[in-house]
RNA sequence: GGGCGCUUAGCUCAGUUGGUUAGAGCGACUCGUUUACACCGAGUAGGUCGGGGGUUCGAAUCCCUCAGCGCCCACCA
């Protein structure tokens, strides 16, 4: 390291440690390693979408996940990162469809189903690394070995395997419900998947007619009134007096308009629901339209009328006005056909909650389907282990939020009608079946061998399912029987079989048995990544080893799409929670505290300012930043502050370089008996940083953390320790030294070693490339075995708080602190002093210090150093001229003797400024002293402060006072 | 409609169980190229801790209340 740039190259740098790191297998998990010394700490990485490129977030919350891992690794941990991607469905198949419009202007369909999906596989072969070699790029360091995607044949074998256990188990069932569906990506969605939006509409009022009172007329408040051709009847509240007396009445609906009078009358009901503060008090009911609605058209059986496609359109249904128009452009004509008729009462704007499809952007049509659901398996433990404290999230606050879910947890629709995903394992057949055993027409079909083998023998029964057609309801006498016997005598049934083995899917496909076209819920197969990446069903030495994981990182905004649901998997099928902790990150937003977003174009690429700053910048800048939990409001000014980090961490150890022997040596032992008073300073600084730092990261703060390490490497370590030091390295010319010099210098050199080889390991978790640089490039790899930092800084120990023999060794106790702020004091005052007296940074003046106590001559000299001062005098007997700038300090007054360039009356109105402030804080604890009730009720300790307090601001006083009186008139 | 969080210097935030003169970084301003670093150094200015009330010898800190901002949950047509 002879020729050292004068500033930090990082570009070069970083790939050269992180190709070093890969071939030396350093992130490579080996659960062969794990005894109770060397415990086990486990990250899976939330898995970006293969189609993601990296931005803020992830940098902000991979940044958190390498920091922990690597200061594991050098807690002596056996660390595992386990990273990897999702399959990401909707996003990725819709990205894939995209290209395939623009390129060959195609559908999905015009390709169909497995000329589509190879296009798809193709896509990931081709994009799926971009985002994993940026995490790369930033310094991950996960465990590439072990990179696994959500659609891995052996992952995929989790998924199925799960879903046929629950179904098995009777958790998953299908069922003709009402769901979210997107008409956009035409399918359906989870609840979770819905935003509520504020709009703004209009609320439609119309009248209709009772049909059995013609004089009677009325009014209901609508938002969507072109669902009115679907409505089946009319609700008020039977307690509300103003329209109880029409319940069992009819209604004349308007619309569709060509329609005979005879078939628009539907029934007015009452319905509790029914809110007759809102609206009208009327309420029109369209079971096929709205969640609510489909409610009350099962209590009172009405019937469902669709009048909306699958892709937002109107059908025919909706008559002739209306068919086949979007349903927004519907809404429009619907208003003025009320209009028309002269139903229309009034139209005034009006604001309300939408839900939209997060995926899509446009608002959701309740729609009734025949999906898929999830009843959540009952783990008890999923609901305590947080409030109990077995599991902890940082913040605790979102404990509450989880909580909350959990109690009002709704069941899980999990079909999606999409192509790229995990099939759903379930086949089909339409059946019509006359007084036979369906033992007996199974074996009709050839299945002897499932008869015989399979159904007969746990543990791998299919089973097999029966609903009626004409209302969907299950018909099997018992959900468990793995033999349904069912007689009936007519109708058409639908027989389901699940199964996760490929041959049995074949071979029902060979009876006409097809499979069902949908495929799984993304979610679905996330919840289970704790454990399906490590291996299981197979009991793996890494599952043995690294289940449960230790932390999991990861956003809020996903809390029940992934770590709910993941903690009830865990315990579902690991019997044990999933994770210990789980860090909530914060949102990152721009400086103005918006969301980014491409449509703001607020969102900085991170690769960009990786090559502008440097890896090290983009992370030192996010995590000084992003305090516990809270929002990050990203500036590029935070990354800029990180590069100029690195570079002062870079310079600070040029010159230790520079001042060091020309082989570059480090230098040995610290020779206690020649420690100056700044060496101890700083030592005892440094022990502070590593019990701070530790703590800090400890608890998670690791915002607090940055912050104390930049204080203690910048203000402490560089800005007065090694100007400090110049006294000793710099008292004579190099090579020029004494011999006593020379073993002065050489001792300081040791205490810089010291204090830069525990810095760079403090650093090295929130830094890695440059700390691993400067580890090799300093000499202080070759001082440690190989397992302990000696091949790299990632396995050097992570630094301890010193012990009570190290300080006695050394002789480091608290009073060393104190001796050394004074000193430091005094140069304070003596910059104070150039300013008042005009004098320019650069120029040699000569000090004056009365001493009040014995200086060394090492301290004396520091201080003339840190002056710039070309002598620094102590006289016992000062006096000093009128108008001289002074000031008092615990070492003694300092004087600046000077000749007439001091601004005499900006000094008067500096001290006079000073004096007042002084009064008023003796007036404020003569004040408190003379309470009666203060002194008698505040503790003993209390009063001695308040005390010494005002015998300071005294002598304070006495001393500005005499300032004044030198300055004269 | 419920629940949670926030409000401290121009900006972004610290401020532990109440107890010295409420801190830091950035920004602003002044001075400075003294061989680690101008991606730097030295220094200066800037705050009645959102408003009001209470508890206490003592409140940025605890309690009540009001105001503003943000987030989550909820079937008000």
């Amino acid at each position: 390291m002879s020729e050292i740039p004068k500033a930090y190259e990082p570009q070069s740098v970083e790939d050269k440690w992180y190709d070093f790191w890969l071939k030396q297998g350093c992130f490579t998990a080996d659960p062969a390693r794990v005894t109770d010394k060397r415990p086990a700490y486990s990250i899976v990485i939330p898995p970006p979408n293969v189609t993601g490129m990296l931005h803020m977030g992830h940098v902000l919350n991979n940044t958190i996940q390498d920091i922990l891992s690597r200061k594991a690794r050098m807690d002596g941990k056996e660390v595992l990162w386990l990273p990897g991607t999702d399959h990401a469905g909707i996003a990725t198949q819709v990205m894939v469809e995209k290209q395939l419009k623009k390129e060959e202007k195609k559908s999905r369909h015009d390709l169909g189903r497995e000329e589509f999906l190879q296009r798809v596989w193709a896509w990931k072969e081709k994009h799926g690394n971009i985002i994993i070699n940026q995490l790369k790029k930033l310094g991950c360091s996960c465990d590439w070995t072990r990179e696994r995607f959500t659609m891995d044949p052996e992952y995929s074998r989790c998924v199925q395997k799960v879903f046929v256990e629950l179904y098995k188990k009777g958790l998953i069932y299908r069922g003709k419900r009402m769901v979210n569906w997107c008409p956009v990506s035409q399918t359906a969605l989870s609840d979770e998947e819905v935003e509520m939006k504020p709009q703004k509409g209009f609320m439609y009022h119309f009248k209709v007619q009772v049909a059995e009172a013609p004089d009677t007329w009325l009014t209901i408040a609508t938002t969507r009134p072109e669902t009115i051709p679907g409505d089946t009847a009319v609700a008020v509240n039977p307690k509300d007096p103003r329209y109880a007396h029409l319940i069992g009445k009819h209604i004349v609906r308007p619309l569709p308009a060509e329609l005979p009078r005879e078939q628009k009358l539907i029934p007015i009901i009452g319905d509790e629901h029914v809110d007759f503060e809102f609206g009208t008090g009327v309420l029109k009911v369209t079971p096929a339209h709205d969640k609510a609605d489909f409610e009350i058209g099962q209590r009172h059986k009405l019937a469902i009328v669709e009048v909306i496609n699958a892709d937002g359109s109107m059908n025919e249904l909706a008559g002739a006005d209306l068919k086949g128009l979007d349903r927004f452009k519907a809404r429009k004509v619907a208003e003025e056909k009320l209009a028309e008729l002269g139903a229309l009462v009034e139209t005034k704007p009006y604001e309300n909650n939408v839900g939209f499809s997060q995926r899509a952007d446009v608002p959701i049509e309740p729609r009734l389907s025949e999906q898929w659901f999830l009843k959540y398996p009952a783990v008890p433990e999923s609901k305590t282990c947080v409030a109990e404290g077995r599991m902890k999230f940082h913040p605790d606050r979102w404990a509450k939020v989880y909580d909350h879910w959990l109690t009002n947890i709704q069941d899980w629709c999990i079909s999606r009608q999409l192509w790229w995903g995990h099939r759903i394992p379930v086949w089909r057949k339409r059946v019509r079946l006359y007084e036979r055993n369906w033992t007996d027409e199974l074996l009709r079909w050839g299945w002897d061998d499932y008869v015989e083998q399979s159904w007969a023998n746990e543990p791998e029964p299919i089973v097999i399912r029966v609903f009626r057609c004409s209302d969907g309801s299950e018909v099997n006498p018992k959900k468990d029987a793995l033999m349904p016997v069912v007689r009936e005598t007519e109708g058409e049934y639908d027989i389901f079989v699940c199964t996760n083995d490929e041959q049995k899917g074949r071979d029902f496909e060979k009876y006409g048995f097809t499979q069902d076209p949908d495929v799984l819920d993304t979610w679905f197969s996330s919840w289970l990544w704790p454990f399906a990446t490590m291996g299981w069903p197979e009991n793996t030495e890494t599952l043995k080893k690294f289940y449960p994981t230790t932390d999991l990182v990861t956003g809020p905004d996903i809390i029940f799409f992934w770590v709910a649901r993941m903690i009830m998997a865990g315990y579902e099928y690991m019997g044990e929670l999933p994770f210990q902790n789980v860090y909530f990150t914060g949102i990152i937003r721009d400086k103005q505290g918006r969301k980014m977003s491409k449509t703001l174009g607020n969102s900085p690429d991170p690769l960009v300012l990786i090559a502008q700053y440097g890896a090290d910048a983009l992370r030192f800048g996010t995590m000084r930043s992003a305090p516990l939990g809270q929002d990050v409001l990203f500036d590029e000014k935070d990354v800029e502050l990180g590069r100029n980090f690195c570079n002062k961490l870079w310079n600070a150890c040029r010159f230790r370089q520079m001042v060091g022997s020309a082989d570059s040596q480090i230098q040995g032992e610290i020779d206690s008996s020649l420690l100056t008073t700044d060496d101890k300073w700083i030592l005892l600084k440094l022990n502070e940083a590593i019990r701070e730092i530790t703590e800090a990261l400890n608890s998670y703060n690791f915002s607090v953390a940055v912050q104390a390490l930049y204080r203690f490497f910048w203000n402490e370590y560089c800005d007065w320790y090694v100007e400090a030091s110049k006294a000793v390295l710099g008292s004579a010319e190099r090579g020029n030294r004494s011999a006593e010099q020379e073993r002065r210098a050489a001792n300081t050199i040791a205490v810089i070693d010291f204090v830069l080889s525990h810095t760079l390991r403090l650093f090295h978790p929130f830094l890695p490339f440059i700390t691993e640089e400067l580890w090799h490039g300093m000499g202080y790899a070759t001082d440690m075995p190989e397992n302990q930092g000696g091949k790299t800084i990632m396995n050097a120990p992570w630094p301890k708080p010193f012990d009570a023999d190290f300080c006695e060794a050394y002789g480091l106790d608290e009073t060393h602190l104190e001796f050394a702020s004074q000193k430091y004091e005094v140069v304070t005052l003596g910059r104070n002093l150039r300013r008042i007296g005009n004098i320019q940074s650069g120029k040699k003046v000569k000090f004056v210090l009365k001493p009040s106590r014995e200086i060394p001559a090492h301290d004396g000299e520091v201080i003339k150093l840190l002056l710039n001062a070309e002598a620094l005098d102590f006289a016992e007997d000062y006096v000093a001229k009128k108008g001289t700038p002074t000031g008092h300090t615990p070492f003694g007054d300092l004087y600046l003797p000077l000749e007439g360039l001091m601004d005499v009356a900006a000094e008067r109105a500096r001290l006079t400024k000073e004096k007042e402030k002084i009064q008023i804080e003796i007036t404020k604890v003569e004040q408190k002293l003379a309470n009666p009730h203060f002194t008698q009720r505040a503790p003993a300790e209390v009063l001695r402060d308040h005390e010494q307090r005002l015998a300071d601001w005294k002598e304070k006083l006495a001393h500005v006072k005499m300032a004044l009186e030198a300055l004269g008139t």
